[in-house]
Formats: structure tokens, sequence, C-alpha cells
RNA sequence: GCCGGUAUAGCUCAGUUGGCCAGAGCAGCUGAUUUGUAAUCAGCUGGUCGGGGGUUCGAAUCCCUCUACCGGCUCCA
């Protein structure tokens, strides 16, 4: 008999062989039907092989993210199987489960697969789960590995880095992969599959090497999960922050003036200056002072700096001026320009911290295909600001920081973001500049303080920038993307090559410590991600519009004119909606723009010197005199701006 | 940059196997209507069918090429 353990901690007793299904069968022939992986003493075992001996057992069902994992991991082996039958000469490399489905690597050699080429691996994997195939997990000696995949160039590069004794082949039907395990009993959980899409992909990540064709695919086990999954794509992309832009005149794009270079428009203009502002103020109570430098900087700059060698080739070229050698570059970061001017006057360590700030607006040549709406732009303005201080003030700037990140994340409502420390790659050290004890200062700097923040982080080794670690704080967009918009970096670097220095209170010169920081990142990326997230319904004191007043007809004009005043006066955003159309009408268009606020005014209101309210969404405020009104918007405004 | 896809009016989209002057709705303009909580009615204006080249008696439609955009990969100071 072996003894069980169940997460619940009960322990129950069965016989030698048995395996986690008949488990799963003892507690219940549901949960039996549902369950779709296990975990024996935290490793993924297969549901139908039999457990080793006494030890914990966790069963997942679709509802855990480890049950999808193995549906997904699994639907991939059928993927495969389907690819291995419709294009025999098709090489299968790696496909993993992921986030939301699966994909497999696959070298199609002279074949391309296209969109039209889906429905037909759709139908051959359904074909092929209603087999309803054991999947049977096998050990195999790397040898009889090798020989089985001869002809496979990528499986046979996998399994020489497998040790021999740990290689496992999966079968299913006909079909047979390498693979380490973690699978349904059966395909015959599969009950609705779609190919998503495909898109190139580079053997083991790197562009140097051939690029495969990757196909991404999900599948459910209802086919009513697979159309709600459908559905959820199609909302999201309604607050796609592209087509929200377009739809409330916020930003355009122009062929004319150049790929990834966004055009703010009125109302757009407005709200970034109104988010400006906002960190302006925040920040002048955090002891930055404001710093102006110019778009452009020479050559020279960017060499001292190491961006030159870094970026150089990859960058906007030089702007040659008239005089022979003379060279400008579009200014790609603001860190250079400010260690000059902290160098335009000698500094004692009672001047320190030094916080310079600048909405600096910078220039990065990015690869065409990476341009994305407001997210990946060539043109964009970060909100930059470079702290020089001593060693010994590095950690209580860094909190501070912290501190004004999340004072802006938490205004702005951004509840789901990951603080993620991104460090350099051990592997690469040809990436970065400085030496290894700045480098090791900087890294221990930035895990201390998020660890005396107590906040939850992820570690990701060769995220940082080459001059030094950085902690980001990453949020995702609709889709899921993750993106970063705070950002916090500690850097030695910089000041040593800058050779900035300041004077300590032992008569001696030292270096000081530069953090760069931006709290939403760029200006760009920022407004972005805001818009996907409240999905165009920005928060009373940042909207566009807050208010718009509807006359009931043209008889009414003058006292709308009025009130109109009477909020301007009060800096409350307001429209009038002149055209001569029903209330219905005006209603539906006011709801289409989000605007917060509507106010219906006619017969009624003029009379009694009031007006009608009606929010966004139809909650109807009923009337109001106009004073109350003001009150009450100047209200919800405030409990908006929580103070910091 | 690479793989796959898309490009028709300001916006959202039709346009059948290449074939009469390229269509609709919304927006805009003009007029009528004077309107009470998500679309009043009528008329009108508006298009180098992304750019260039080719095949053809004839191209929005087929081919080549460039550009931009979309989904990924790689990259991201």
């Amino acid at each position: 008999m072996i003894a069980i353990t169940l997460p619940d901690g009960s322990v129950r007793e069965y016989e030698n062989g048995s395996s986690a299904f008949d488990v799963a069968m003892s507690i219940s022939a549901g949960l039996a039907r549902n369950v779709l992986s296990a975990q024996f003493n935290g490793q993924t075992v297969e549901i139908k092989d039999p457990l080793p001996g006494d030890g914990a057992l966790v069963l997942y069902t679709w509802d855990q993210a480890e049950g999808k994992k193995a549906f997904w991991h699994s639907s991939a082996h059928v993927l495969a199987q389907a690819i291995q039958k419709i294009y025999p000469s098709a090489r299968l490399t790696i496909g993993p489960a992921i986030e939301n489905g699966f994909y497999y690597d696959v070298d199609f050699g002279e074949v391309s697969l296209q969109e039209k080429d889906f429905a037909e691996i759709e139908t051959k994997m359904m074909e092929m789960a209603r087999q309803k195939a054991v999947f049977k997990l096998r050990a195999i000696s790397k040898e009889d590995a090798l020989k089985y995949y001869s002809g496979n160039p990528y499986k046979t590069e996998l399994i020489e880095n497998l040790e021999d004794g740990t290689i496992t082949f999966c079968d299913h039907s006909d079909f047979t992969d390498l693979c380490r395990g973690g699978h349904l009993p059966n395909t015959e959980f599969i009950k609705a599959v779609k190919v998503m899409n495909v898109a190139g992909a580079y053997w083991r990540g790197d562009e140097k090497n051939k690029q495969l064709t990757r196909v991404y695919g999900i599948s459910f086990p209802k086919k009513s999960l697979l159309d709600e999954y459908l559905h959820l794509l199609e909302e999201a992309k309604k607050r796609d922050h592209r087509k929200l832009g377009k739809e409330l005149d916020l930003f355009t794009f122009s062929q004319k003036v150049g790929q990834g270079l966004p055009l703010w428009l009125p109302k757009g203009a407005a709200l970034r200056d109104r988010l400006e502002q906002f960190l302006k103020k925040a920040q002048k109570k955090a002891g930055y002072v404001p710093v102006i430098t110019p778009h452009i900087g020479s050559k020279e700059l960017y060499v001292t700096s190491g961006h030159y060698a870094k970026y150089g080739a990859d960058s906007f070229q030089p702007i040659a001026t008239p005089e022979a050698g003379e060279e400008y570059l579009l200014k790609p970061m603001n860190c250079p320009h400010h260690c000059e001017i902290y160098k335009s006057r000698p500094h004692s360590y009672k001047d320190l911290p030094i916080r310079y700030a600048e909405f600096g607006t910078v220039y990065r040549y990015e690869q065409s295909g990476e341009l994305h709406g407001l997210t990946r732009v060539r043109g964009f303005t970060q909100d930059d600001a470079h702290i020089f201080c001593t060693a010994d003030q590095v950690r209580e700037e860094f909190n501070k920081v912290i501190d004004l990140v999340l004072y802006i994340f938490k205004t702005l409502d951004f509840k789901e973001f990951t603080a993620q420390v991104s460090l350099r790659d051990p592997e690469k050290p040809e990436k970065y500049i400085g030496g290894l004890e700045n480098w090791e200062k900087a890294e221990s700097s930035i895990l201390e303080a998020v660890k005396e923040k107590g906040m939850p982080y992820v570690v990701e080794y060769g995220e940082a920038a080459f001059y030094g670690p950085k902690l980001d704080f990453m949020v995702r967009d609709a889709l899921g993307r993750s993106w970063q918009l705070g950002t916090i970096q500690v850097d030695y670097n910089l000041p040593e090559r800058f050779e900035l220095e300041y004077k300590g209170a032992d008569n001696e010169m030292h270096r000081p410590v530069m953090i760069h920081r931006a709290p939403f990142g760029s200006m760009e990326r920022f407004v972005a991600v805001l818009l996907e997230h409240c999905a165009g319904n920005f928060p009373l004191w940042l909207t566009p519009e807050q208010i718009i007043i509807l006359p009931i007809s043209e008889k009414y004009l003058d006292y709308s004119k009025e009130l109109l005043k009477l909020l301007d006066n009060y800096d409350i955003r307001a429209l009038l909606d002149e055209r001569n159309e029903k209330t219905g009408r005006k209603i539906r268009d006011a709801e289409m723009q989000k605007i917060p606020y509507m106010l219906i005014v006619g017969e009624k209101e003029e009379e009694t010197q009031t007006v009608s309210v009606r929010k966004h969404g139809g909650e109807d405020l009923g009337s109001m005199p106009i004073d109350q009104f003001i009150q009450l918007v100047n209200e919800a405004v405030s409990a908006e701006l929580i103070d910091n």
C-alpha cells in the first residue's frame, strides 16, 4: 500500500501501482472525469502512470493554470501530429503551452504556411483528437533517441544537450515526440481547437539562427469555451488604444510625417498636458528642479556616454553641418545632457541630492516591425529625471522614487502591475559597460530597496540597461501584452564616464551615484496603456471634456450659454451641443464620446435655474441648481486626486 | 530587420469567375423639423480603389515592386 497526502492534509491509503487517476476516482467520479494533470511531490506526473510510493498529490482541472498547461501542452502534440500528416517533410522543433494556448515551431522547408491552410490543420487535429488516443510517456536511451531523430537537426540538438537516462518520448496514436511529460489522459478531452496565427520565430530565439514557422493555436474542453474566448478577444480589441485614440480624437499618425512619429491632436495634447502638470506638482513637492535641454547633442556627447558605440549604427544617423567633421545626433535619451548640467559647476556634498527633471523628447530608430501604436514609437517624451547623490543617499532616494511611482499608479488606478528587477545577463558581459564592482553595488541596492519596501517582484536576467540595472513597473494592455511603464535605474557608470564629482566633508573629491527614473516611462506609452485600462473612460480630472450641455431646443441656447460660462469660470471643461437635433440623438453622441456628465436643459430647468444631470452610462442624478452640480464635480475631482 | 496578413470616401465596410460612368451606412454641407434621457426626415457634396510598374481589348480584381498598417519573432538606451 502507498500513503497519499492530499492538499487538504488528509492521508489516504492506496494499493501499490495506483495512479493519480485512481486517486481522483476514489474522491469522486466527477473529479476523475475532469482531472487534467497531477503533481506528485512537486513533480508533474502522468495521470495514468503508477505513483512511485508515498507522497503528496495535487490534482488539477481546467480551472487551474496547471490543468490548462497540460491541456495545451497535449494539444501541441496533436497540432504537431496534424502538421506532420499534412506536411510529411516538415521538421518539428519545440511546442510548449503558453499563457493562452500553445504553439509549435516547425521548419516547413520550402513550404510557406498561410492562413488559408489553418482550416485543414484544425480539421485534422479534431480528427486525431476524436481517436481518444492515450498519451504514454516512455524512457528512451540517448542513442535510440538520436537514431529516431536522425533526419531532424533541431531535435538532435535538443537531445545532444540532455543527459542520457533522463530522456523521455511521448507516444499517442501513431505519433511520437521528444517530451518531458505532463499530459491529459487521452486526446478526447480536446473538443475544440483553433489555429490562431503563424509567425516567424528564430530557432532558439536567436536572430542569427534559421527562422522557423511558429504556428499558434488554442484548444478547449468545450466548444462553448472557444466561442467565449474568441468573443473576449473581440471585446478586448474594442479597448485597443489605437482604435480609441482615433474615436476620441486624441492622436494620429501620418505616413508623410513618418512612421512611429505620433501627432497629438488638441484633445490628446490637453490630456497629456494635464498628466504632465499632475506629475510636475508631485515632483516639485519631492524636491525636483526642472531643467530644459535641446533635442540634439554633438556626437562627442554620446561617444562619452557610450551610447554611440552601443547604438550608433542602429540609430538615426548623425546630422551633418556645413562645417566639415561637425556632427550632431538627435537625442535618444536625456541623461548625457543632464550630466553636463551637473558638470556646469562644482558641487559640494551639501548640494546633494540634486534632482534634475525634464519632460524630454527623444528619438530612437526602432526597427520598423517593432512599431506599435503609441506604445512603441520613434519619437516620444520621457518624464525623465536624474538624481545625483552620494552612495549613502542611494537607498533613501531610490525608495522615494518607488513611492512616487506607486503614488502615480494609485492615482491612475493601475492596480495590476508587476515590479520587475532587471539585472544583467551574467553570460553576456560584453553587452554592458562598467566594472563588475559597480554592477554589483547597483544591483544589490535595487534588490535591497524592493525587499525593504516589501513589494512583490520578479527578477529578469538580461533585461538591464547597458549602463545599469533597473526596477521596471510592467503593466499589461487590453490583449495581455506586457509593457514597461515606470522605470528606476541605479547607475555608477555614467558618472564615471562623465567624470562627475563633488567635494565631500573630508575635502576630497568623490564620485556621485546617478539614479535615472521615469514614473510614466513615456507620455506616449503611458497614455496608450491608460486608455486601454479605462477603455477611454478617463478619470474626471483628466478627461478631455468633463461636461456637455444638451439644450432640448434652440429656445434654451441662451440659458445654456450662461451655464457654459459659469462652468468655465470654475475651470470645468464643458461643451455645448448647439446642433439642431433631438435630445435622444445628443445623448447618444455624448455617450459615444464618453463624456462623464450630460446636463439636459429645457423649459423646466430654465424656469427653476437648474440642470438635469445624466452620468455617462445612463445614471440619472435628477435636477439640481448649477452651484450644487459644480460642487459635485469639484468633489469628484478632488476624490480622484488623492494627496501624496 | 524577418515570417504571415491587410490596404476601396473623413470613419466602418460591400464590390461575385477581370467587363457598362466604383457602392452603402455614418460623418460633412443645404433645407425642413423646435425636439425631454442611446440615432428626425429629405436632398447634396465627397474616391489618384495605398504609390509605381507590368499582363490584357479591358484591372479595385491577376503579376512584380515600394510604402504604411495588423499579428508574431528579434530588438527595446
